[in-house]
DNA sequence: ATGAAAGCGCTAACAA
DNA sequence: TTGTTAGCGCTTTCAT
């Protein structure tokens, strides 16, 4: 016994398709009408099947997210915003991790085109331009929560790093914090470069030169560590921090040694805070800070951002920059369902600005 | 101008619909052919319609998989395993957040039926007769993870939590703590009940009696917070533990007397150990510890159970019951693949064992 | 190897 | 108010 279609329904009933199509969308129809084609449905459980339906009206009434790691918290954040104001407005949201690779993003959004959703919001981490092509061709619309160029003509919802750097580089000053290193995610990405940019200026600005800088593999807790590591390793080889940029690139392969030899003082000498690109290398960098018996935040202040969920969990709480995810994902799931109604208005770029979230892992 | 359709490429290209299809479809045709219809398509940027195609095939490729809160790290494993097991087999996984209520389970299952996808991985909090009806009649393979009765006829996997729980218990006396007390999440929810009668099995068999008992309203963060704060409150205000439960229930009025009065000494006298039903919840307890200047390990020991990333991340690293997240989100995976195929097998029941992962929380 | 045409389940004219 | 029917975009017999 195969499901009931819509036909199975009517005749059960003894009235036409058209009549159930009515009472299922609740047009006009007589009380009787109503009564036999619901005890219809009710018996043979009958749901409709909403690729028929969609086909026929053009709307999937699906909304989707994609992000790049869902084990990010930040995307947590928005993923809960974003569901909030689009279930609001009647739709379902799915949810699809597309990973680091800019190439599966540009699948997705391709392959987004024609009825899987009715439109889609991205937060890429890489961008090319084979990415804003998809995005110009598909043919639903796509809000990047995130960078892409003006020129590119699509909405867009973005975070303002620079100033975050700002406000990460002047509370670290406030408290008197000077010898400053940064921990970046791939530069080669697209908060990755914004960041790096961000904190140079920051940092210049306020006529200050990091004392180290570098940057994980990727945006998560173990690259975090090892960009510790790095980190350590580098402070100890190079001695007094000597100009602009400190250490940078990989690891050496005296890491062991250099290790060995970093001790709690000396570290302690070159550095009293550290400034990681997202809460989730930041939380990396506080476990090995821990691992060499360095205090945060007496003697190493720590500043996250993203002010993700884990900031709050995380020991101490972690001081962060609030970049606004919530709120970008608000306004990014605004301007899609905006765009959904009327495809001809003008894209917008809506930049979010910052906050700090102070907590205990600065003083 | 609308979106091409298969009729706009064929006429393009000067061939039938249907040999447009079959060279989309990679069936037999002239090398000439596959040309022609490569051109049109390429020049058109024709992007098949997901919705019609599976209206015909009856497949729409695409899994779902959905989970209660997205903030919970044990989702984020499952979710890696299911995904990377299905996109190996050729579909796409899209994950929905279902909310803590049984109701919005059973809508999104009824939902599910007809078009959206191809087949459901559900994580439910709570069960309830409406829901396993719901699964029953869902028209697409549902497979749960969790517990249900066998009664429903339907591919379960689920983890061993007594099995777990007896992990904890004899791994804190192996340390030699036998002061435990036991911080749950919402005991109307499956895995509330599954665990806290694992618990107090666990316990009996060791002979202990638990020092206290707390329910927190949900399994996040917040709430173990809260829950330690009513967890400090009542040992204090119980004096010693005199008999099977200690405290248990809902924070009294007198939580800031009792607060005030309970001292670092005081607590670490009762308390040697908790016990907590998931990483979150153990999280939340560390930092109420830590607000009351206990030392994890050195006055209280803390176990939570899921092993997810958040008890690498978390200070100190936390041991944790792993209730093998990644293998439930593996096989529930391979049982709707395989029930896909054939739905006629008979339904599954599988369990997974725990294993233990110590970290720095325990000594 | 290719084309014509039926039909997947539904909605929306249009007719009655 | 209700029924009949065309067609959404695609795949798949069945002829050719």
């Amino acid at each position: 016994m195969s499901r009931p279609t819509i036909a199975g329904v009517a005749r059960a009933a003894g009235v036409s398709v058209a009549s159930v199509s009515r009472v299922l969308n609740g047009l006009a129809a007589t009380e009787e009408m109503v009564e036999r084609v619901q005890r219809a449905v009710q018996e043979l459980g009958y749901v409709p099947d909403s690729r028929a339906r969609s086909l026929k009206v053009g709307r999937t009434y699906q909304l989707t997210l994609a992000v790049a790691d869902v084990g990010n918290p930040v995307y947590v954040t928005m993923m809960r915003a974003v569901e909030e104001v689009v279930s609001a407005a009647g739709y379902r949201l799915v949810v699809t991790t597309t990973g680091p690779d800019v190439v599966d993003e540009v699948a997705l959004v391709r392959g987004m085109a024609r009825g899987y959703a009715d439109g889609l919001v991205i937060s890429p981490l890489r961008v090319d331009d084979d990415l804003i092509k998809s995005i110009r061709e598909c043919d639903v619309p796509v809000v990047v929560a995130g960078n892409v160029p003006a020129s590119a003509g699509v909405d867009t919802i973005r975070a303002n790093s620079p100033k975050g750097m700002l406000l990460a580089v002047e509370h670290l000053l406030a408290k008197g914090r000077r010898r400053i290193a940064f921990v970046n995610g791939p530069v080669d990405t697209v908060p990755g470069t914004a960041r790096a940019k961000g904190f140079a200026d920051a940092m210049k600005a306020n006529g200050l030169s990091p004392v180290a800088e570098v940057e994980a593999v990727d945006f998560t807790f173990a690259a975090g560590r090892e960009a510790g590591v790095e980190l350590f390793a580098g402070l100890d080889s190079a001695g007094e921090p000597s100009g602009k940029t400190g250490v940078t690139g990989e690891a050496s392969g005296t890491t062991g040694v250099a290790r060995e030899a970093s001790g709690r003082a000396g570290v302690a000498e070159q550095l009293d805070a550290v400034i990681a690109a997202n809460d989730l290398l930041a939380v990396g960098i506080m476990h090995e800070l821990a691992a060499r018996d360095l205090a945060v935040p007496g003697d190493v202040a720590v500043i996250g951002m993203d002010d993700s969920e884990l900031a709050e969990q995380s020991f101490p709480p972690l001081t962060s920059v609030n970049l606004g995810s919530a709120e970008r994902g608000r306004r990014a799931a605004e301007l899609l369902l905006a765009r959904i109604e009327d495809d001809t208005r003008t894209p917008r770029r809506i930049v979010v600005q910052p906050t700090l979230s102070v907590r205990k892992s600065t003083p």
